[in-house]
DNA sequence: CCTCGAAAACCTGTATGACAGGTTATTATT
DNA sequence: AATAATAACCTGTCATACAGGTTTTCGAGG
């Protein structure tokens, strides 16, 4: 039936799995480009010699970690690097409770003590821009905590983009989705007017800082930012 | 740029897609914790009312991310953190040529910067020791590169492992992986005995800081290691 | 009544065939 | 040569079947 690559007999890691190591490998021997097509289903299911069933379960495997994208009736084609697989695996460690907020959040702020500063080496004005928008509009919608919180989450991002580091990029975007479940936490713990906007000064100092291209500083206020942000969390309880 | 999930443009997720979720939302709501096994293909076939085609690839997908452990005959369960997924896309990111190792490194540098301090505040002795060995094993296999890469790369998880955070862990051990593809090119780059070995007694001032619990120490032995390991990249080519 | 082992009941892994509906290539028509 | 109709592919989903693990059940024997 089919034996073709099998000479040391291994306990069988499954079809799926094999396959989806061909179709890796096929996009790394061919060096394939995000935005290349695969093969067809059909193909890969001649090429291995198993049914669509097994090629089709690595497509989809491959899919769900963001490697190749899929819509019907078109081939399957390398994706673009994407946070997707990564936030789900960061969730997954919070709903079962193997990974605490405040650990994501000193990873979050180990990892954007540096973007930051390399925001404010390599920033471009567009970029500078970007940041500091986010930090106006933030004020602007400072009624409107969910509004807030998106260009906070913006805002973040905005500067890891900026550190032109797309790595940076990947973590600190896996990690909004966490953001988004506790953040507005942190901000009821503001309860005044007076500490929410000191909170939003705090982001419109290191949009400056980035702006006027001076890392320690933007690394200090980045600093600060975070350690009121923990002690807000803290303070609400959260373990 | 970019474009999907925006506005007016979603038709249709598809019902693998939606199965996934309803997984997930089973696992959130029902509290479930790592080894808890989830229903049945079956049963989830009947509840979704869709093909067990359509179940069993969502179930795969889950699999693929290492949210969930499949096994033949036993029903899936909820999985332990795992850097499966986290380190397919950085390879990917990788092989695609959307990242760059010295992008990679740079990551790894700012993070490990934070968990060898970490480690010298936190580590346990037993944490300590086997930091020690790493750094010892690394010494004693030098002859044997592929032995001194394992050693190292074993070295560096157990700093993660360490710093009593397992999101540093998780990202640590991702990035496991591009060593063991670039880690020998650096050794080659210290082609004298002298320089391996003085590459080698690096690792082991680290070890001894976090013996010593001394978090600035440790902090600058890394960096130092890191900082080397870059410019042996850099001469070497690496992009 | 308890123990142990074998059958039964479930479950997952893989294969096959079918068909709907989306996308691309081909061809016929103007 | 431009365009519209059509064929050829391709993916999404469903139904069914069966092999081979795993757990449960239950009866035979002590």
């Amino acid at each position: 039936m089919q034996e073709q690559t099998d000479p040391p007999d291994e306990p069988s890691p499954g079809l799926v799995s094999t396959a989806i190591q061909a179709i890796i490998q096929h996009i790394r021997s061919e060096g394939l480009a995000p935005g290349d097509p695969l093969p067809s289903e059909a193909a890969m299911t001649r090429q291995l010699n198993v049914s669509r069933t097994v090629v089709r379960e690595a497509f989809r495997s491959l899919s769900a970690m963001r490697l190749i994208d899929m819509s019907a009736g078109r081939r399957a084609t390398v994706a673009k690097l994407d946070t997707g697989a990564m936030s789900m695996v960061i969730e997954h460690g919070i709903t079962t409770q193997q990974i605490s907020v405040q650990q994501v959040y000193d990873v979050r702020r180990t990892i954007e003590m540096r973007t930051v500063a390399l925001a404010a080496l390599r920033r471009t004005d567009h970029e500078a821009a970007a940041i500091g928008r986010s930090a106006r509009l933030m004020r602007e919608n400072f009624r409107n905590p969910e509004a807030v919180m998106e260009h906070d989450i913006a805002f973040h991002e905005a500067i890891a983009a900026a550190s032109h580091n797309p790595v940076f990029s990947l973590i600190v975007t896996a990690f909004s989705g966490v953001t988004r479940r506790t953040w507005v936490i942190g901000w009821r713990t503001r309860s005044s007017d007076e500490a929410q906007l000191k909170m939003i000064k705090g982001h419109e100092d290191i949009a400056d800082a980035i702006l006027k291209g001076d890392p320690r500083l933007a690394a200090e206020h980045m600093a600060e930012h975070f350690d009121k942000s923990v002690k807000a969390l803290i303070d609400a309880g959260i373990a």
